[in-house]
DNA sequence: GAGCGATGACGACAATTCTGATAGTCGACG
DNA sequence: CGTCGACTATCAGAATTGTCGTCATCGCTC
């Protein structure tokens, strides 16, 4: 059995997310603060911390700091305010797993947690990297770096370029990239998918490496370094 | 059982219809072009007939008259490419009950089909309609008309609205108002709502009539006209 | 009833998504 | 090899969605 510990001092929060992880079949374990929360996880069987970033006393990073200095395995997700990118850098230096930013879903939480989970059972840091030559996405984190350095593409262009990757060297027709991407069954005139093509490709592609081709009135082709010739 | 039957002259569209609709446990019948359907549907048997308007020789236009002149109870579902209000508004007049534009989705379609049939059975006319005072949405059409004005609404807009028809002169909360409009599940600062609140107040509020009333602190309430004083 | 803190309304803006138009490119065919 | 038509790339712009900041308003306390 799992064991997930929820520190939040919002009362509302905290059972929201115990009613939600109970019914998904974990064991939880509740704490309002960080002193309550470093005794719960030295009494040990905890397999997992949800950490409010936000809370008064002692906050997140307090809590993530103590925690690390003499548990470095636990992992922890921390729940970010709104948009704080020096939050989140602190945190993963702190050594946080994942962070969730507000506002969320409970399918969000659950699918974050199940992903830490995997990886942390697994041993090590195998998270689901998708690699096709100098593109490296990260599908846990939603992050993608080309040649090593960060890119940003919006939800949709991500998805697209995953959908891709999980394809690569092989033809992906529109008539799938529409399903899988758009959740469109026709066949249809929209020109979405080029312009998204188009978007995906400024922002990747660049003078030797440009993997994404057309394949002329059926889809599209990743093409990793190998085949590209 | 029921019969649905399929009229379109790409076999593309034709097979993935076909397929979808066994699959949710219709009977189809198939044809790609207006004269073998108008046979089929004298053969008598076809509860329902889906029509795409591009077709060569016979349209879907033409193949609708000529079903109305003898057959007025067959309900008809029309696939109009691309946004031509112009032919939603001719297909209704030649008696259409419904139309879906391209691109769609196989859950869109099958939504539509549902609602038309469950009208056709229970005799009449009746449509899901939610009507406040001055305020009608129908829910099928997807269409909103106050003081009989067609009002534009996003699908946000609308969804909101809608969730708030629902539960008209009920208090609705916060909480419920993003989990149903955003699958927002956890408490936040976002102000979305209150965005949207009053994207939608500014559509149809007017002089004498501003239902969308607030409740401090908990949610909001949307008030019918005897309610309101 | 004045002051205050919390809450809501809403304008301004940024990001994203999608459409429609236009120009370019490919490949088939003569 | 040139032409044509179909298909693709890309741009500009509209619509939608969401964030942030500011100001107004509510209800409470003194």
């Amino acid at each position: 059995m799992t064991t997930i510990l929820i520190v939040d001092d919002e009362p509302g929060v905290r059972d929201l997310l115990h009613d939600a992880l109970e019914n998904a079949d974990y064991d939880t374990e509740l704490a309002s603060n960080g002193a309550e929360a470093l005794d719960a996880v030295r009494r040990g069987n905890v397999d997992l911390c949800i950490v409010d970033i936000n809370m008064p006393v002692m906050d997140g990073f307090e809590f993530l700091e103590r925690l690390r200095a003499h548990d470095t395995r636990t992992p922890v997700l921390m729940l970010s305010a709104r948009d704080a990118p020096d939050d989140v850098a602190r945190g993963l230096r702190f050594g946080a797993d994942d962070y969730v930013r507000k506002p969320f879903s409970l399918e969000e939480i659950l699918l974050r947690i199940s992903a830490i989970l995997r990886r942390s059972r697994s041993d090590a840091t195998d998270e689901l990297v998708l690699v096709c030559g100098p593109i490296e996405m990260n599908v846990d984190r939603h992050e993608i770096r080309v040649d090593g350095r960060d890119v940003d593409l919006s939800a949709t262009e991500f998805r697209l370029l995953e959908v891709l990757l999980e394809r690569t060297d092989r033809l992906v027709t529109r008539e799938q990239l529409l399903r899988e991407v758009w959740n469109i069954d026709f066949d249809s005139e929209t020109s979405v998918l080029d312009t998204y093509i188009s978007y995906v490709r400024r922002k990747i592609h660049h003078d030797d490496f440009a993997p994404i081709t057309t394949v002329r009135g059926v889809g599209f082709k990743l093409m990793s370094p190998d085949t590209q010739r």
